[in-house]
This record gives C-alpha cells, structure tokens and sequence, in this order.
RNA sequence: GGUGACGUGACCGAGUGGCUAGGUAGAGGUCUGCAAAACCUCCUACGGCGGUUCGAAUCCGCCCGUCACCUCCA
C-alpha cells in the first residue's frame, strides 16, 4: 500500500509522490498571533502532526514549515487602518511585537501539550518582508499588479485571463463579481472589487510599518505564505494546507501570486484542507464566540464544555473523525474519547507484559494476528484515515488482551507474528498518532499513601516491611525522615 | 444568488455497489473477597420518495433538513 492524499485542487484522491523524493516539502498555515488559540485552531496542526509524523516513518525526509503571522491583518476592510495585532497592544498598552511573542509563546506551549512536533521551520511574517517586497516587484514586472497612491493590488481580472483564477475553490470571476460587496473602504483605488492588495500604505496612525518602493506599509494578507513557501520548499512545495476556510480567498490568492511571479507555479502540489470543527453544528470560530480556548478546556469547564479535558484526550478525539469531515464537539464525545484514549494507554502498557511462550515458527493463530497487524496502515494510507487506524488498532487490542489473558492463545502465536504486532501496535500510537500516556495518578498523593504504610508497619514493628519501604523510596530518590512531629520526606541529598 | 459539504444505530463517528468499522452508553454472561479491567454474546443503522442493478446505506434523479465558503477566521 501507498498514501494517497485528497487534493483540493485536482479533487480527487491522488498517491502521493514527491516532488524530489527522498526530501517532501509541507507547508501549513499558522496561526495570526492576536489572541489566545481555540480548539478549532488545533485540527490542522494535530493534522499535519500525524501527516508529518507518518511521512517521515515512510522514510521521507520532511521539512515542515508552520508560520506565525505576525503582521496582524486587519480586522476589517472598513475600520481605520489598525490591525489586530495594533488594536490588541492598544489595548493591553504594550508594543505589537510583545503580543505576537506573548501569543506565539502560548501557541507553542498548547501545540506541544497536544502532542504536536515543532515545525522544522518556524518563519514569521514580519521577518520576511524583503521576500514579500520582492515578490511584489516580480508580479508588477510581470503585469499583474498596479500600484495606486503606495499601495499595490493584484489585478485579478488580468490574471483570470492569462492562468484563470479560482480553480482552487472552483469558482468563477463572473460569479465573485456577483456576490462582491461595494461598501467597504479603499475599494476605489482597485479597478476591480475582485482585485487583493500586496501592499498596502501605512496610514499615519498605523505602527507595523516597513519601507518599500510604493511607500512605507505593510503587505498584503495573502502574501507571506507565498513567500515563505518559495523561500524555505521552493518554487513547488508537495503539500500546503490549513483550514477549509482557508481555500478562498487565501490559497487562492497565495497560487495566483506564485503563478504570477517568477515562481510561475501553484506554489505547492497537493492542497489539503482540513473541515472545521463545530458546536451544535455551527462553526467554531472567533467571531461566532462559539469557541472553547485550548488553555481553558485543557483545565476545566470551558464553554459548552461541563468538565476539562486533557490534551491527549483532546487530539485522540480530533483524530477519531477523518480530517476531512466537520466534527461536533460536545461533553459526551469527548468523554467517549476519554476512554477510548485510555483503552489505548492501557493496551500500550500491556504489551510490556506480552512475552511470547511458543518457540515455533507459523503457528496457527499467527495469520489473525498477522492480518490485524497489517490491517493497521490501510486507514492512514487512505488519505490519512486516522479514524479507520484507530478502529484497526482497537481490534488489534482486543487481539492482545485476549493473548494475555489466554495462555492457550498465546501458544499458538509465533514469538516474530506477536514481536512485529507488538513493534507495529507501539510505533502507531506513540509514533505516528503522537499519543503519549499522560500520567493521571499525582506523586504527591502515592507518597502520601506509601508514608502511611511505612508509618502503620513502624507501629506494629514489622521491621522487615519498614525497610522494604524505606529501600524502595531511596531507589525513587526519596528519603523518610522519622522526625518528632511524624513521618515526613525529602529528596534525597546523595 | 454562486461554490462546496453533509444527513449512518442511544451518542460520537468510519465506510461506500454484495463480506453487517471502531469507540462510548445499555443488557446478559465468564472471571472475581469487593470492585475494576479484560474477554464472550446481544442491541444491526444508514433523511424521504422514485430509478438503475441479480443485489444500494453505497450509483442516478427529485424532495426535505443541516452546515460551510463567497468578509478576518483553522
């Protein structure tokens, strides 16, 4: 079997097949660092996570590109100028950067908590504006933007006619044309209402500004990731993706600008776009205020939510539905998840304890097991059907506790069918899907448990007990001070 | 208005021309000092109406319902 991954752009599912294979390119839209993160933010790195992880256990060599867009869009076309990132500073009185770092920070940290690696490549916008400016200058040199008062638009009508715009989300010029509206601000500099800005001039209030040869401003919304992309994959990266509301107009936009300057390709071969999550069937989304902050859930109720959830709950929750279809959060889907995750943590330390007991070669229950094993990577090759594996590995589980339960089954299993299974099982779930054993019990607690025995086996002089105790806690590092207020412990200073 | 999804058993969610994913919940059982876990069995669904087919949840048509994008949004 071979991964095939869904393509936005041709529609179909393709196998997949590297540019310059043995390197694979990926690239995924990051997150605008204005405020704090949202369950819904999570899908597409937990997503690329998994897609990343799994690429490189098919032996690629992955560069892993997640942006930060620190050069706040603005919040809409109507108001004044100021971005998000100003109009958050603004408000908490602190320089624009200090938000980005302050939220980026906390991006990090959640994204780890979730299990998702570090991207190999972490460019942020505002330090790229020399590629971005550069990239304007091509387009303008190739014809296809027009600069108005020191700022510059892509002129969409010119390059509809030349590459035809809109094959991504498959939609039309005469189509957008219709449902455009006319009220917003600055749309008389664009001779067309299509038309997308490049760059755009800094009004005097506006404080995230950096010179260019229009005039001292800040690029357009789209343009980063075009550049970032070229500067880090090249002309054509193997995957890029985000969000499916990310399709129009932003990776729309992003392959127009490639198509128009000298990178003169889509910008990246495959387009993946993961579905939304929703509440009660709506989108999660900022402006909604349906949202659940991952910092929030991560710790106790939070929006609809009644109770916390772990962040390994959450992500095996994300990976349970296909990362295509939308998925409904709620308390009791996510508590499923919960027990479903543990099931699975449960299973992983099982297998410690699963030794063979057979000698043989081929014996008769290893074609079962052999079958589950191999069943186990059909879901993922199936453009990343992290549903479809998880419901293998579940039944690669019941297989396991059967095995150890069973000693007459486990004889019939060969030491290699049970050894691969094993192998296979382990490297699947902490691996590929990333999920980790969280520990639930607290030390604290346990120690307070142990020192109560210790305490009960001093008053009855069981001596022997006392000092199994007292061995057992200096191999964890910790000592048992008798003092005269009572049983107390430290750190062991040896 | 344009574009695109989706409607699966109590819940969440895969699948998609024949071989009834999986998780959670529920019922019964094995095991068991209690309990848990585990295992076995049961509950067998695909919005509605037509059509194609030997056979459709799966393909086609119509209808109903829900959602997303077209404006910042993951």
């Amino acid at each position: 079997m071979s991964l095939s991954l869904y393509n936005t752009l041709t529609r179909k599912k393709e196998e997949f097949q590297p540019v310059h294979a043995p390197q694979v390119g990926v690239y995924l839209c990051g997150p605008t660092v204005y405020s704090e993160a949202h369950l819904g933010n999570a899908r597409g790195p937990v997503v690329f996570d998994v897609l990343t992880r799994y690429l490189r256990h098919l032996g690629y060599q992955v560069r892993y590109v997640r942006n930060i867009t620190d050069v706040g869009h603005l919040e809409s076309d109507a108001d004044t100028g100021e971005d998000k990132m100003e109009k958050a500073a603004r408000a908490a009185r602190i320089e624009p950067m200090q938000v980005a770092q302050h939220f980026a920070n906390r991006y990090r940290q959640h994204m780890l908590a979730l299990g998702c690696l570090p991207p190999d490549i972490e460019p942020q916008a505002s330090g790229h504006i020399t590629e971005q400016i550069g990239m304007i200058a091509e387009i303008i040199a190739n014809g296809f933007a027009y600069e108005v008062n020191g700022s510059v638009y892509f002129d969409v009508p010119k390059y509809d006619e030349a590459h035809r715009y809109g094959r991504l989300s498959n939609r039309g010029i005469e189509d957008q044309l219709g449902g455009t509206r006319d009220t917003l601000a600055g749309q008389d500099e664009k001779r067309s209402p299509l038309d997308f800005a490049l760059w755009k001039k800094a009004a005097p209030e506006h404080i995230m500004r950096w010179p260019s040869p229009w005039s001292e401003g800040f690029p357009g919304w789209h343009l980063e990731c075009s550049a970032m992309s070229r500067k880090y994959l090249g002309t054509l990266s193997d995957i890029h993706g985000g969000g499916l509301d990310l399709m129009f107009p932003h990776h729309e936009c992003e392959i127009a600008q490639c198509q128009a300057s000298n990178t003169g390709t889509d910008e990246s071969r495959v387009w993946m776009h993961n579905n939304m999550i929703t509440v009660n069937g709506t989108k999660m989304s900022k402006s909604l205020g349906n949202f659940v902050l991952l910092g929030d859930m991560f710790k106790g109720p939070a929006g609809p939510l009644v109770q916390g959830y772990s962040p390994m709950v959450v992500r095996f929750f994300l990976m349970q539905a296909h990362y295509r279809s939308p998925v409904d959060v709620s308390d009791d889907a996510l508590q499923a998840a919960r027990k479903g995750y543990r099931k699975l943590m449960n299973g992983l330390r099982l297998l410690d304890k699963l030794a063979p007991t057979s000698e043989g070669a081929d014996l008769p229950g290893d074609a079962d097991l052999r079958k589950l094993t191999a069943d186990l990577y059909t879901g993922l090759d199936d453009d990343l059907n992290t549903a479809r594996s998880i419901a293998s590995l579940f039944n690669l589980l019941r297989k396991f506790n059967t095995l150890a339960t069973t000693p007459a089954a486990l004889a019939d299993v060969s030491a290699a069918a049970l050894g691969e299974a094993v192998a296979a099982y382990r490297t699947l779930v902490a691996d590929i899907l990333g999920l980790q054993d969280e520990p639930r019990a607290n030390a604290e607690q346990l120690l307070a448990l142990t020192l109560s025995f210790y305490s009960e086996a001093k008053a009855e002089k069981a001596y022997d007990k006392v000092d199994v105790i007292r061995a057992a806690l200096k191999g964890q590092g910790i000592v048992i001070k008798d003092t005269k207020a009572g049983v107390e412990w430290a750190y062991s200073e040896e």
